[in-house]
DNA sequence: AATGAATGAGTCTTCATTCAT
DNA sequence: TATGAATGAAGACTCATTCAT
């Protein structure tokens, strides 16, 4: 028992030195670039191995999306239990997906782009995985309108879609460089200026 | 000159019958899956026609980009120019974009999903389309900020971003069938609910 | 007949056009880079013109062989029925080549270049027509064999392969500018040099 | 050590048979008819072995070339160094040749044909690979010339290109069976004549 | 476990040739 | 006669995957 724990925790360690290989690439060239010669050199290892821990490319290619989205659903889920108030609620996530972009850019990058909408994904458990990610957050804004502290006519769903295209397409421009960050406080404005025109969206009180 | 004049006619159709069953195996397929092959039948020519009317597969793909995200352009830079309130405009661009949605999904699909985001496109102009996009409409939020009609802290980049972010991400909401709409006056009161929430959150003044 | 006449008249001037620029082309890119559009471009034509005039590709090949090859032999020819002493006939044939060297470089490349050797046309009548042309060249020294006045043991088809080998090699050096001919009158020079080498060799101390 | 020794000896021995192979065809159907796919057809080896050896055709290609070219050089230089009477030397060298043409008869094929005069070979470093061989061979004319055992107007570079050329063309003679060799001794009979009159010329009375 | 040699299906791309105008 | 659009066979090249060592 001692000794498959250790092989497992072996073969897990390999797993993970690949699929991180997997995400620089990934992130470097795109799906259209991924090649499981490249994966192996970026891990130092040779391509044959790869197929010991990987059954093939797909499957290398879901666990990079797996490892990737993982980080972005513990953010919503760990938020959800967590008793704040909803503008704390989503400085909590939002703080998170900013943190991550900034410290993990190409695990962003693979959430952000291409992965989530090859159709060959959209077909498959990835996209309810997603589908769960928005729903989950969709809770909470549901609890709060139940709660009374939103306008009555915000529809949940809408909302949900739009916290998270807006906050993709921020973090989008940012690791596209098109929104500059100089500086690491920035970072906490931003996320703040996002917050902000969102929130007040949703509780706003119509300007007579 | 008639004579050149039929012939470039001539050449411009063919391109245009190429590009639009380019478009229709990119959305089925996707990026990866796009084969000249597959162009052509879908054409109903040979692939070797394919070259005779572009260079190569990346420049079938290019010229996919430029019609569909011309759609997108178009959309915004009519808006610009005509004499509304913000709100019209928003609701003018909205419109437009939920109506392609609608009546040209294949387009739709192009300029949300992967094109845009392949490491390719975002090193050549492409990107740079985008970002012409973006601060088109950012002149709009700019403008209307100078009259007072935003709140002050309105950071009109973030909430470019915002616009462009969420509007997208319900629109694929729309494509994906993630978001159901039965009836046709749905995309109607989708619009509106997502200028609501948008406009709010930008000139709201916060509940005391 | 006078319309036929003229037809076949305009036909000729047609066949030469395209067979000239093949000829440049050829020069250029060489036998594995020859192509009809190539060809058609460099007359001024269409390509699908160049069908009118020739069968097809080969055709279009034996073309620009028999066309240059034709020069080479009819130096050949013509010096062997003058009655002329054996150095002056080399100095003929040799003055002739030489010249059509300088005014003529593109069908001399083709003579000395690939087309000679290639599988194909060695397997046609092209190399019996360059087999002639030896046969007539040594025609000339076995005459003057029998009239004694070459060495006993001189062997008429190895000298006559020096003698084209040799001149080849030189033309083919000059062609290439590895031997330079700054002026007209180095031609001249080379030339005789070409061909005292040719009748007395290389020694200083001639045989007793 | 001793593994990676072993492992580049394979290398080595794999790239020989895909090369051995490419020259045999390459021989049989001359630079147009070359493909890849015959080349591993006569190899024995899948086609996509030939890419995991070589980069592309035109590195297997290069290969050929220098592989054949090797074995003329190797003659030339050979022959420089040892001491010798020029005649002596002259017979090291066309012995050589004749022999590897009589035993290599496609090597032979390969430095004789194509390969050598196609326009893209002689852009690159295999032309300057045949300017050196010929400025190694002229050495020895020019040692001679000094030590007053030419004639004083003999061209060396002339007479290089002359020993060349003239050689050339003999072994093409006898490669395409133009010049017939039925039996052993009739090399060495050619080889002989060949110098006789490379060093004596034509002529049976020596000029005064 | 680890390597990388070997395979070959899958695609892009070129280009000779045909044919409608 | 002249054009060039259209075709598709041919071949280079890539790369996922297998397998002997």
């Amino acid at each position: 028992m001692g000794r498959n724990y250790r092989k497992k925790e072996k073969v897990d360690k390999m797993k993970e030195l690949i699929i991180k290989a997997a995400i620089k690439v990934y992130a470097a060239k795109g799906m259209q670039g991924i090649r499981i010669a490249d994966i192996a050199k970026e891990a130092k290892v040779s391509y044959g191995l790869v197929y010991h821990y990987f059954k093939n490319k797909e499957d290398v290619l879901n666990a990079i999306f797996s490892k990737s989205i993982n980080i972005f659903l513990k953010a919503i889920e760990n938020t959800s239990v967590q008793e704040k108030s909803l503008k704390e609620k989503l400085v909590s996530i939002t703080t998170f997906l900013f943190n991550a972009c900034r410290e993990l850019p190409e695990f962003m990058y693979v959430i952000m782009f291409e992965v989530i909408w090859t159709p060959k994904f959209l077909e498959t458990r990835n996209f309810i995985t997603f589908t769960k990610a928005f729903a989950t957050f969709e809770k909470i804004l549901i609890e709060y309108k139940q709660k009374g502290e939103l306008r009555s006519d915000v529809n949940t769903t809408i909302s949900t879609y739009m916290f998270f295209g807006g906050l993709e397409m921020i973090l989008t421009g940012i690791v596209l460089k098109a929104i500059p960050v100089e500086k690491e406080d920035v970072f906490q404005r931003l996320s703040n200026t996002f917050i902000s025109q969102y929130v007040y969206g949703l509780t706003a009180i119509q300007k007579a």
